[in-house]
DNA sequence: TTTTGAGTTGTTCGA
DNA sequence: GTCGAACAACTCAAA
């Protein structure tokens, strides 16, 4: 007899219907399809700006079903087994599909929903599509995993990955719906305050404007890519990463774009495929050292004399962009109002509080979970343990950025810093204004306050960092 | 097992 | 202003 119970497609961070493995299962099987997603404490846990995010990518992928003449059913539950027995139960579906996550809480969730499920003789898959390559499938010829870049990148290079696959033409609505909540009910913007009607301008919210972003990119940057990424002042970058961090576009996409443009001739394009392997490359190394999350990656390192007072006045300074340095400042604010943060800036603000303000790179990770929309858990933790010193690299010892010399490198004009910082200019751009609105009040800060004093001097800090790691006893 | 070459993204100093 | 060298020593990955 035909099976004719419906399966529940259950997204997570793979807020999109085209190469989207498990939904094309369940469509492939003729059966009804229930699209759903569960606001369960893992979501709830998120930051202020990627929950709200969250909500934004989650009311496209229901508009987008329902041209498809589907749905998203939407749940809320402490913990989403429950809320997936309860629509089984509801619905009569005896299969759950979903694609597979990778940050340690998400794979205990999941290992334990399957096993639950199984046990009760439900079936229960997961799929591949958040990454292009699986992170225990890459080894080295020792069989261990990688821990430096280059290496890891030729490992897989040359391996191939899947073509993306189309939308299912079609998604078999059931006979009737089970009910759904209100998004509106979840209140994922909350944390979001002032802030939300400053950021959403700057989100690229869902697959197709994804879709429109990266041809844009593959036509008209990607060739310069290699030079023009390195200035924030510039269109340089694919702006992708927010779309990536909610799987409103998978990496196979973005990787074959990125071939096309190579095969065009197009200089720039193995760079970006190359950024898409970091991605992968951070995934990697947080499945097979899952402390990189919290605690130093790098023996030792946890003995470092970090400051780790997230009150302290240099900290708050960094948080609202009033260090006195006008590269990070700009870049502080660009975070907030934007949600984004340009990647050569990361850079900067990140060596600026780990080295010149000898802050633990706990605090920054905090920060840019709560501020970024595109916030990733493997590339943020893995960027701020490399920028500390603590992860994987090569030879951080002398590495300290200096932010007037990058200016003077990478933003010669001015532009960006101009548009993003408005104490001490007679005619603020737009967004530095912005920044204004969507602060807390309690910051009090103004427009028209004098631009601050570097709460450093750069070369006082940067000496007090050498200084400190030269003398670390591991 | 040992050896060898290399390691995303920098800064400063002196010629 | 431009350019090359020095800035530690270590770890990693493959030969």
């Amino acid at each position: 007899m035909h099976d004719t119970t419906p399966i529940l497609v259950w997204f997570r961070r793979d807020l999109r219907i085209s190469d989207h493995a498990a939904l094309t299962a369940a469509c492939e099987t003729g059966r009804p399809v229930i699209p759903v997603f569960i606001h369960d404490d893992l979501s709830e846990a998120l930051g202020a700006a990627p929950k709200w995010r969250l909500g934004l990518g989650l009311a496209h992928l229901a508009e987008t079903l329902r041209a498809q003449g589907s749905r998203l059913i939407l749940r809320r539950a402490a913990v989403a087994l429950d809320a997936l027995q309860a629509l089984m139960e509801e619905t009569g579906a005896g299969a759950v599909y979903w694609s597979r996550l990778y940050d340690p809480n998400s794979i205990a969730r999941d290992t334990k929903v399957k096993e639950i499920l199984r046990g009760q003789g439900s079936e229960a898959r997961s799929f591949g599509g958040h990454l292009m390559f699986e992170p225990w499938s890459v080894e080295t010829k020792t069989n261990g995993f990688y821990k430096v870049y280059t290496p890891f990148w030729n490992a897989v290079k040359n391996t191939g990955v899947d073509a993306p696959r189309p939308a299912p033409a079609q998604i078999a609505a059931p006979k009737s719906w089970p009910a759904s909540d209100e998004q509106d009910t979840w209140h994922l913007g909350r944390a979001m305050n002032r802030g939300a009607a400053v950021v959403e301008p700057f989100q690229q919210v869902g697959e197709q404007a994804a879709q429109v972003r990266l041809a844009h990119f593959c036509e008209e940057i990607i060739a310069n890519y290699k030079s023009l990424r390195d200035f924030p002042g510039e269109d340089g970058t694919s702006l992708l990463s927010q779309n990536l961090s909610l799987g409103e576009i998978s990496p196979h996409q973005c990787w074959q774009a990125g071939m096309r443009a190579m095969e065009q001739g197009k200089a720039g394009a193995e760079h970006f495929l190359k950024e898409l392997v970091w991605r992968e490359f951070a995934y990697h190394l947080m499945h097979h050292t899952p402390h990189i999350l919290d605690t130093a990656w790098r023996d030792g390192w946890e003995k470092f004399p970090w400051s780790t007072d997230p009150d302290a006045p240099n900290v708050l300074a960094w948080k609202q962009g009033r260090t006195g340095i006008p590269f990070v400042d700009a870049a502080m604010r660009e975070l907030y109002v934007t949600g984004r943060m340009h990647n050569r800036a990361r850079m900067i603000v990140a060596s600026y509080l780990t080295k010149h303000l000898m802050t633990d790179w706990r605090i920054g990770r905090d920060w840019f979970e709560h501020c970024l929309t595109d916030w990733d858990p493997a590339s943020n933790a893995m960027g701020w343990q490399w920028t500390a010193g603590s992860g994987p690299d090569a030879s951080p010892y002398f590495r300290v950025f200096n932010p007037d010399t990058q200016l003077d490198k990478f933003d010669s004009n001015r532009a960006y810093v101009n548009r993003f910082l408005a104490e001490g200019v007679q005619n603020p751009y737009k967004d530095a204004l912005a920044f204004f609105e969507a602060m807390p009040r309690r910051w009090g800060l103004s427009p028209d306050d004098p631009y601050p004093k570097p709460i450093v001097a750069l070369d006082v800090g940067r000496k007090r960092a050498l200084d400190a790691y030269a003398d670390r006893d591991f």
